[in-house]
DNA sequence: AATCCTGACAACCGCCATCCG
DNA sequence: CCGGATGGCGGTTGTCAGGAT
């Protein structure tokens, strides 16, 4: 069946914007505000589809957009938001002012990918190469794959609360005093006593790879914080979030 | 100087979720 | 409740500038 599409194609310009056509956008917008992008171009008098002109105004006219290179603590949120989240791009830029999805986006796969891959993580699953090449034989912490319920319970809460969705379960709001803590605090999952513990090369429990167990009281045995990178080989575990190292309370991270 | 290659980023496309009559 | 309209999002592509050859 399929869709009709967004706008009379044949009439609308497309491509690089110009000057005059940003100039009428802003112009428009800060007469009648954001209204319906549908309607918008014609009464401004462009050319154009919403959709595009939505996409120009969010990710470059608007005013409050900060521009400019990243610093590195925010290449450190934006990994560390991006092991938490994936790719919800929007959601990451919920947390960086002036930053727009598609920028964090462009900036995620062109820079933060490869800083990643020269530490030796990989950047879609946030642990280290050697042990992501393993997973396709062993069993894994993944949130995907878990057979663990819990850990995703945990992530849903984690997420719910990031998203301030009215979920079925709205941890906050139901135990606004509960210790979230606790509350998203995994069990542990010792390693697999066959498992050779080679540097790099093992899973870390969920807890630790979220920061939140202090690995050398875990039986996982890897210690998140400080770790250290010996020949080449980069420790998987790192302080996830912030949530050891401070410079970023979790329990912070809902959306408005 | 010319050509090719690569990286960066703006913009587009298509899908999904939500809204609303 | 249903279906169309719309907004929003993530993936992908196109274009251009700068560096390498």
């Amino acid at each position: 069946m399929g869709r009709s599409p967004c706008c009379e194609k044949a009439h609308t310009n497309k491509g690089a914007w110009t000057k005059e056509e940003d100039d009428r956008l802003i112009a428009y917008i800060r007469a009648h505000g954001e209204g319906c992008w549908r309607s918008l171009p014609k009464a401004a008098g462009l050319l154009r589809c919403g959709k595009s002109c939505r996409l120009r105004w969010i990710n470059y006219l608007r005013p409050d957009l900060k521009r400019g290179n990243f610093t590195e603590e925010e290449d450190e949120l934006i990994i560390k938001l991006h092991s938490l989240l994936g790719n919800k791009w929007s959601l990451i830029a919920g947390r960086l002012p002036g930053r727009t999805d598609n920028e964090i986006k462009n900036y995620w796969n062109t820079h933060i990918r490869r800083k990643l891959l020269t530490r030796g993580i990989d950047p879609t699953t946030h642990r280290a190469l050697n042990e992501a090449a393993q997973d396709s034989a062993t069993t894994t912490i993944s949130f995907a794959a878990s057979a663990n319920i819990k850990e995703e319970d945990q992530k849903s809460s984690i997420i719910n609360g990031l998203l301030g969705k009215d979920s079925k379960k709205p941890v906050q709001e139901r135990c606004p005093d509960l210790n979230l803590e606790l509350q998203i605090s995994p069990p542990c999952q010792p390693q697999q006593p066959s498992e050779p513990l080679k540097s790099g090369g093992r899973g870390v429990c969920f807890s630790c790879s979220l920061g939140l167990q202090d690995a050398k009281n875990c039986s996982c045995g890897i210690d998140t914080i400080g770790s250290s990178t010996t020949s080449g080989t980069t420790n998987v575990g790192y302080d996830f979030l912030g949530l050891k190292s401070g410079v970023l309370d979790y329990r912070s991270l809902e959306m408005k």
